[in-house]
RNA sequence: GCGGACGUGGCGAAAUCGGUAGACGCAGCAGACUUAAAAUCUGCCGGCCCAGUGUCAUGCGGGUUCAAGUCCCGCCGUCCGCACCA
């Protein structure tokens, strides 16, 4: 092949993305003589079009599976789709299309995106969640969740969007209102479909203390989410002694300090004592209507209504507490219901103090002895008890322990664990879901479809005129007879959170059997998931839903991990500045794409009328501001490695990066200046040995290696600069010549295509392998990683004021006697003899005078 | 309100164990080559001054240490998560 001056991105692209098609050379060897490494990001949703977001994430998952495979390792590198979810329904609805037919149209065109690419990706494997085959097989694992109790069915309270007709998530709710119709949502109690995610509340708490490859961030956001309280859940009982209402706290302790009892406005017992009281009503009305948005709870009034009845003092059976129902305590919280103590819980304070109930202080305020409380600061720091009888003198754990001992004692209440974490609804009111399996009787109830009846698929000629669900208006689909006793019957309509659908795609991945979810023996080879790579957002819901099925199906005997992540990375956003021009009063910004503007030293320009625009700040690439570029622009102008390189360039992969017209350009150049670079390969000099160079050749293979392992892309880019510096300033020898052919094996992970065309257009003889993508990684020599000299800092009282270069590992005798014998520091000792010398080997010396 | 992360040149950053702060890149400046441009190459590139291996400098103020970007205490700022969670 004759070698071309510049390289021609473009055209090599395109020939080895083929070349790799022909050769199948990223499918999965399922051998298993070589270590496995099952390397995945966070499959895309199929909204249309990669974004930037996209390519960084992809790049950085490509990087790691291609060194994987250079280094000896079995590669699992899938690709697939979360392809069922309400933009598909939206589109429908507003473009007249079919969800089927525009997700399987916005994958096909996202998957050419991603092929242009150049990943290494077994696309063998790739699926797709909306497709029966996959649906299906979660269908049959739903059933064996039910038949093990992990499935129910309950009654709650759920975000009503009255315009569309559906149930909204809590995220779908903003500041009150339907995300997409604007509608004021509405709490409705509806029979729903539940996950027994609770059941696994403690196991998935302390599972993450497994995880130690997981950012300390993520398990973190978990613990809280799964949020466990211990305390003491009590009864109390009516005035006059029949049966009243339990109610949890944290702090048992402080019993004597109870002033009221308040319940919720969803309470039973609320809701029970406002049909004797239409002024009640009216107040749990109010209290429903009230936002529960974040800005609306800063400055939301606590408010109450008395209920006239009282409760006993669980310690003093004389002692009478007002019940009141409260706005700010919570029904789906604990019971529902708390004892309220002004003296050390704000929320309290605030409320007695508008009430005018008493407040009383049962812990004294540090070494204050004081008796009562003043003021409108509750005390929620430590203490020893006060005004608590038996419990005075002792410490807030004592009293809690005794407290709750003595509850179980005289048995009117335990002590309990209570977990934020909720069970997991996943029912929703949509078509473009998996339809949950079941089949309503009139005479047997609920009844599973039978699995040879599986997979129930979703009919293809639904109704999307209307808001609503359309399977539950379709006119035939739901009307089935029982499997049970072959009555009428009617399907569930309702389709599966598209959460259920991401929280076992690593399983289907490795195994896709077509009779079965997945072959436990093949699972056991593959998982867990060696790295997995994806976005923060998803360091709650999909990660801990995904956790859980693990765990569940660990439970049914059918797999045998209990994490599927063993390593978790989250990268951070690729942002890009804004361009603007205000519009006038009231008016909203107008915004500029990055291609209508002209970037000049100090600011920017509209290209269309050469006026000067207002650059904003770095922000996440978004529609609304413009701030996108297209990576199919960015890879018809400069190909695919350089869209790769810049993207692991500059930024820590966790931290944002900035995109910037001039950083891709800078990649571009550097791509071309490798080519260069790589064409010396021949050019040996007089045959002889450069050993300085060697060792940073050697230094670098290691280095880079030790990087991408550590996914330290930006330090890798840095070394991978710097050596091709040093290579570039060498004088021509048969090491310089060594180090342009072994520069190509670095880059191969992350620039495939530039070292695929490299590689191929080396002399014969010096190829190991037919392509790159079969290369092994090189081998650095131990002995060439440690300089035989150094340089070290000499130091007076801690300040630089000479450096020396010493043959490395000089003992400390040596290096001092050296360090002192520098004329410069000679002079300035000006004869007095240093108070102390500290040396540290091959590092420094610290003179102090 | 609670929890967490982060603050280093004009910009993105590096400094892996408490040991020469600013590697590497972007932008900029000066120069070479060129009829010119592009491309390429060379040099400079934190502040200050008396221009020195001078001095100050890693958000601010203290502390520990021979030595602090790194450890400790207290502030300030930015971002993220949760949020009337009993």
């Amino acid at each position: 092949m004759t070698r071309e001056t510049r390289f021609g991105a473009l055209a090599a692209d395109a020939r080895w993305q083929q070349a790799w098609e022909a050769a199948n050379s990223f499918a999965t060897t399922d051998s298993g003589d070589k270590p496995k490494a099952y390397i995945l990001e966070m499959f895309p949703y199929p909204s249309g079009r990669i974004h930037m977001g996209h390519v960084r994430n992809y790049a950085m998952g490509d990087v790691l599976a291609r060194f994987k495979r250079m280094t000896g390792h079995d590669v699992l590198h899938p690709m697939g789709w979360d392809a069922f979810g309400m933009p598909a329904e939206n589109a429908a609805m507003e473009k007249g299309v079919h969800p089927g037919g525009w997700t399987r149209d916005n994958i096909a065109s996202m998957r050419g995106q991603l092929k242009r690419l150049g990943l290494a990706i077994d696309w063998s494997r790739e699926l797709a969640t909306c497709e029966p085959d996959y649906y299906g097989q979660e269908q049959a694992l739903f059933l064996d969740l039910f038949a093990h109790g992990l499935v129910t069915r309950k009654h709650s309270y759920v975000n009503w969007d009255p315009v569309d007709m559906t149930v909204l998530a809590n995220e779908q709710v903003i500041d009150g209102r339907g995300w997409r119709s604007g509608a004021l949502v509405e709490k409705k109690k509806l029979s729903q479909w539940f996950l027994k995610i609770t059941d696994f509340a403690e196991e998935l708490l302390e599972g993450l203390e497994s995880l130690d490859k997981w950012p300390d961030k993520v398990r973190l956001m978990q613990e809280n989410w799964i949020g466990k309280s211990q305390g003491l859940e009590f009864s109390f009982r009516l005035a006059g002694g029949a049966v009243g209402f339990d109610v949890f706290t944290t702090r048992p302790d402080t019993l004597y300090g109870a002033s009221f009892a308040a319940i919720s406005p969803d309470h039973p017992l609320a809701e029970k004592l406002a049909k004797d009281s239409p002024e009640l009503a009216a107040f749990i009305e109010l209290c429903r209507r009230q936002g529960t948005a974040a800005e609306q709870l800063d400055t939301a009034e606590k408010m109450g209504f008395d209920t006239g009845i009282s409760v006993e003092h669980p310690l003093d059976a004389n002692w009478h507490l007002p019940v009141w129902v409260v706005n700010y305590v919570l029904m789906d919280y604990g019971t529902g219901a708390i004892f309220g103590c002004p003296a050390h819980d704000q929320r309290d304070l605030d409320f007695a103090h508008k009430y005018e109930l008493p407040v009383h202080r049962v812990i004294a305020d540090g070494d204050e002895t004081a008796q009562h409380f003043t003021g409108t600061e509750a005390w929620t720091g430590p203490g020893k008890l006060v005004n608590s009888h038996f419990l005075d003198g002792m410490t807030i754990d004592e009293a809690k322990a005794a407290v709750i001992a003595r509850a179980e004692h005289e048995g009117w209440g335990k002590g309990t664990t209570v977990w934020r974490l909720r069970d997991w609804g996943v029912s929703r009111q949509r078509y473009w879901g998996t339809p949950i399996p079941f089949i309503h009787c009139p005479a047997c109830g609920m009844v599973p479809v039978p699995r040879a009846q599986l997979p129930v698929v979703l009919p293809e000629d639904a109704d999307f005129s209307v808001p609503g669900n359309p399977l539950d208006r379709h006119p035939t689909w739901k009307h089935v007879a029982c499997p049970s006793c072959g009555g009428e019957a009617v399907r569930e309509t309702d389709t599966l959170d598209t959460f259920v659908d991401s929280s076992w795609y690593f399983l289907r991945f490795a195994s896709a059997p077509s009779d079965k979810p997945f072959d436990p023996e093949v699972i056991r080879r593959w998982l867990p998931v060696d790295q997995y790579i994806g976005g923060i957002e998803h360091a709650i819901l999909h990660l801990l839903y995904a956790r859980f099925w693990t765990r569940a199906l660990n439970k049914l005997g059918m797999i045998d991990i209990r994490e599927p992540f063993a390593s978790l990375f989250t990268q951070g956003m690729v942002t890009h500045e804004t361009y603007s021009r205000a519009q006038g009063e009231g008016q909203p910004p107008l915004f500029f794409t990055p291609d209508e503007i002209a970037r000049t030293a100090d600011g920017a320009t509209l290209e269309a009328d050469g006026a000067p625009v207002d650059v904003g700040r770095v922000i996440k690439m978004s529609k609304s501001k413009k701030n996108v570029v297209d990576p199919d622009a960015i890879l018809d102008q400069y190909g695919a490695d350089a869209a790769r390189w810049f993207m692991l360039s500059d930024s820590p992969p966790e931290r944002d990066l900035p995109w910037s017209e001039a950083g891709i350009e800078g990649a571009w150049r550097f791509v071309q200046r490798l080519w260069r670079l790589f064409g010396d390969t021949g050019n040996v000099g007089d045959g002889g040995e450069d050993k300085a160079l060697a060792r940073k050749l050697h230094q670098a293979i290691a280095g880079v290696a030790a990087d991408i392992e550590s996914l330290g892309f930006n330090k890798a880019v840095a070394k991978i600069h710097a050596l091709a510096n040093e290579i570039e300033k060498a004088t021509p020898s048969a090491t310089r010549a060594e180090a342009c052919r072994t520069l190509i094996l670095l880059v191969a992970p992350m620039m495939p295509h530039l070292a695929e065309e490299a590689w191929a257009a080396l002399p014969d003889g010096q190829r190991t392998t037919a392509m790159i993508a079969d290369a092994a990684w090189p081998a650095a020599d131990p002995a060439l990683l440690v300089d035989d000299e150094v340089t070290i800092a000499i130091q007076m009282a801690g300040k630089l004021r000479d450096t020396m270069t010493i043959a490395k590992g000089l003992d400390k005798d040596s290096t001092e006697a050296a360090a002192l014998a520098r004329p410069r520091i000679v002079e300035l000792l000006a004869g007095a003899t240093p108070k102390k010398v500290i040396v540290v080997p091959d590092r420094l010396v610290n003179i102090v005078p």
